[in-house]
DNA sequence: TTTGTTTATCGCCAATAGACGATTGATTTA
DNA sequence: TAAATCAATCGTCTATTGGCGATAAACAAA
């Protein structure tokens, strides 16, 4: 992007949702989500035998979850352990419900 | 993107989701939607006044809303006037709502 | 210590996104 | 008809995203 002089403030609110909209914003990331619900929680190995991607494409998407906020990792060696990171994820889904009323 | 030699093939929820939550991924959009929201219905115009950004920019983020499916518009010469599409706006509450449980 | 296993990171590339100003096109109004 | 208004589109620029293979880093096991 070229600017911006003054650049927008916008509501904690608003930047929160956008950011974790953002983070749901690819289908990889939101099956990721799904498997990880169902199974409660994987490694990263699972997911490369689960979709057709290379190791450090999957890698990159937890990177941009766990950044988001929406799943931790925790080190079982010497894999790691993902889950979804319910205080986050509760405060995703409330800002989405407020969203849509 | 370089690839892929065999598409990966997401179910059509999944697909329908990541679509809204792109849309979502912008605070621009977001601050867009609840102005609607509020007002119900809005034109172009409205927007330019609220947002400090180029007309051209706030005409793109209605685009993408509106490819989305979130918004719709409907000439009222010689402004358009912007409303929620209801009908898909329903939609996406459910995905949403089904996707946080 | 060396080897193997697992995941993260780096570097590269193509495509997309997001911003702008300028232009175009449609429609009203003078 | 001419001028004004409004929104969309075009062209350009830069940043970010999403993919890959290769490499690095961390640790367990041999």
């Amino acid at each position: 992007m070229k600017r911006n002089l003054e650049p927008i403030t916008y509501k904690a609110d608003t930047k929160a949702l956008a950011k974790f909209a953002k983070a749901l914003a690819h289908p990889t990331r939101i099956a990721i989500l799904n498997y990880l619900d169902k199974q409660s929680c994987c490694f990263t190995g699972d997911l490369v035998d689960v979709f057709p991607l290379a190791q450090s494409t999957i890698s990159q998407h937890l990177k941009e979850l766990k950044n988001a906020g929406l799943i931790q990792g925790e080190l079982k060696s010497p894999k790691i352990k993902y889950c979804i990171n319910q205080e986050n994820w509760n405060t995703a889904k409330t800002l989405f419900q407020q969203f849509f009323e």
